[in-house]
DNA sequence: CGTATTACCCAGTAATTCAGTCAACTATTG
DNA sequence: CAATAGTTGACTGAATTACTGGGTAATACG
C-alpha cells in the first residue's frame, strides 16, 4: 500500500467524475481545467483506471469517462491500487531466503500495517466523498466555516 | 500523509530499536546488519529522527541510539512524517489563489481524507508492534502460523 | 463525406525522490 | 593519545513523477 501524490491525483479525478457524472461523460479536459492536472497525465492514469475496471470510456464528440459502478460501489483503495500498481514484493518475497527469523517478522508486520491501511481505506467509498462535499460546499455559501467531517469511515 | 519505502525504513527501524532497547544504546551498525538496511541511508533517517525528537544519540565506544519516550508513547504516524518531513503544500496552500470553489472542496477533502489516515496510524504504537512481535515469534517457535492481527489499532 | 471531438497510444524528458556511497569532522571512552 | 561512534555534507545512479508532444482510431454532426 503506497500512499503519494500519484494517488491523490488519482482520487481528486475520480471525485470529479462522480461529482458531474449527471451531466453525462466527463471529458479529460474538462478535469484537467478543474482540477489542474495535466490533459496527459490524466491520460496515464486513466490508462490505468480503465484497465482496473473502475471508469468506462465513450469516444467521439461528446464523449468522456464515466464510472463503471455506482459511486457507492468504488472505494478509494481501489484506485489507490489501480494506479500504483506494483505488486510491491517487499525483498522477502514470501517465497524464500528471509527465514533468519528477525528481517521477516519486521516484514511481515509491515505487511499487516500495510493490510489494516488498506482495509481503513477500503471503508471509504467515493459516495461518501461526494457527500462530504455537499456538506461542505453548503456551508461555504452559507459562510460558516465546514464541521468536520464525522463518519467518513462509517461501517457499511 | 505519505506512505512510501522511506516510511517503512524508518518504522523497521524505530522498532528494532524498541526490541533491543534493553541492551542499552543500540548502534546504527547493528540496526544495518539486522535489518538489512545501509548504513548511510539509517544515518539520514536517524538524523530526521532525531531532529523530531524522537530519538537520543550516545555518541562515543557503546554509544548508538535509544527511544527518547517509551514506546507506547511513539506512534507510527509520528516517525512517518518525522522522514518525509514535506508539509506538502499541496499546491494550494490555505490562503490564498484557490478560491474558485471547486478546485479547493477537492483539495480540502484530500486534506480530511489525510488525517484520518493520519488519525489511524497514530493509534497504532511502537509498543503495539513489539507486542505483535513478539507474538508472531511465539507461533514461529511452536511451527504455526502466524492468526491474524487483532487489536493492533484499538484505542487507548 | 468531411471535420471536429474525444479517447488511445507511444516516445521522450525535466524534475524530484529514493537509496546508497564517500569523505571529513566532532565528541566520547579507555 | 587512539579507537569508537555519531554528525554532517556533498554527491550519485536509479527509479518514479509529472508532464509535453505527436500521431491514430472511433464517433457524432453538419
Amino acid at each position: 500500500m503506497r500512499l503519494t501524490t500519484k494517488g491523490r491525483y488519482a482520487v481528486t479525478a475520480m471525485l470529479d467524475l462522480a461529482i458531474h457524472a449527471r451531466q453525462g461523460p466527463v471529458s479529460l479536459s474538462d478535469i484537467s481545467g478543474r482540477q489542474a492536472i495535466s490533459l496527459s497525465y490524466l491520460e496515464q492514469l486513466f490508462a490505468k483506471l480503465r484497465r482496473n475496471g473502475l471508469v468506462e470510456s465513450i469516444r467521439g464528440p461528446g464523449g468522456g469517462y464515466r464510472l463503471s459502478r455506482q459511486d457507492h460501489e468504488i472505494n478509494v483503495a481501489e484506485i489507490v491500487d489501480a494506479v500504483n500498481e506494483t505488486i510491491d514484493a517487499t525483498r522477502c518475497n514470501q517465497k524464500g531466503d528471509c527465514h533468519d527469523g528477525e528481517k521477516c517478522l519486521t516484514h511481515h508486520l509491515w505487511m499487516d500495517l500495510s493490510d489494516q491501511i488498506h482495509g481503513f481505506l477500503s471503508g471509504i467509498s467515493l459516495n461518501h466523498l461526494v457527500d462530504r462535499r455537499e456538506t461542505l460546499e453548503i456551508s461555504r455559501r452559507q459562510g460558516r466555516k465546514g464541521e468536520r467531517i464525522s463518519a467518513l469511515a462509517e461501517e457499511d
